[in-house]
DNA sequence: TGAACGAATGAATGAGTCTTCATGTGTTCC
DNA sequence: GGAACACATGAAGACTCATTCATTCGTTCA
């Protein structure tokens, strides 16, 4: 498999979520739910960075940075390659950046009333 | 309701993702991490819906379904109209139903590796 | 070998969240 | 008006989770 063919998941026309996979899916997208985590991935789709740096430029402690990273593998989305005494990391799929495009993309375009509105009285 | 031409997200070409809208982001991705919020919002897709059934399609008691479409509806994922004395539920965008499928369906087709994996010895 | 660096780990703390129970609000129809 | 239905709300409890602090593990190099 090579470059070039962007995965455009136009042909998930529907929603098929049964038992089984709403619990997937609901952990995968708790990985993208905190700004910690977010900041990490975004970092990394532009390419793979030792955990110090990334730490340094998404601006957490590398504490901190170290255990969202682990949360991240476990889940398949990053990996972690050592390099020295530097361990590289980068995002495992290119599904995992388009899930990000998308996932920025429309939520920036919904027409969001975060404004308290009312239960339709 | 239309339903427009179907909106691919293509374009959104790199994640940008400042410091204002990484926020946002993750608080509306947040509504998508739960399997009763990812079950209510399936089932919404399919088409408007009373609360009540709503709720028992889901298997949910009928507060806390009201709870998190409260949760849905402060985040302008989901709309509630009355109509006697029912409240039909409904997705508030085309982006949602989008967002929806783009997440399913990268979420099935990432190579998980849910095992434990090794932090790159 | 040992010092210095990079990264992972464990425990603890504090905040956030989902559900349940009970009650309140709004609506229809007799 | 009052009963029955549909939904929303508030408080409480258990639970999960993200961060910090301190320590440990692994690697490089003098």
């Amino acid at each position: 498999m090579g470059h070039g063919a962007a995965i455009t998941a136009q042909d998930a026309a529907r929603v098929r979520l049964d038992a089984d996979n709403v619990a997937k899916v609901a952990t995968t997208l708790q990985a993208l739910s905190t700004p910690s985590r977010l900041l990490i991935l975004a970092r990394l789709r532009e390419g793979p960075l030792p955990a110090t740096e990334l730490a340094a430029e998404v601006g957490m402690e590398q504490s901190a940075c170290s255990h969202q990273l682990r949360l991240l593998r476990n889940l398949g989305l990053v990996v972690g390659e050592r390099r020295g005494r530097s361990v590289v990391y980068a995002l495992h799929d290119d599904h995992v950046a388009e899930l990000l495009d998308q996932a920025v993309y429309h939520v920036e375009h919904l027409r969001l009333g975060i404004s308290d509105s009312e239960p339709a009285r």
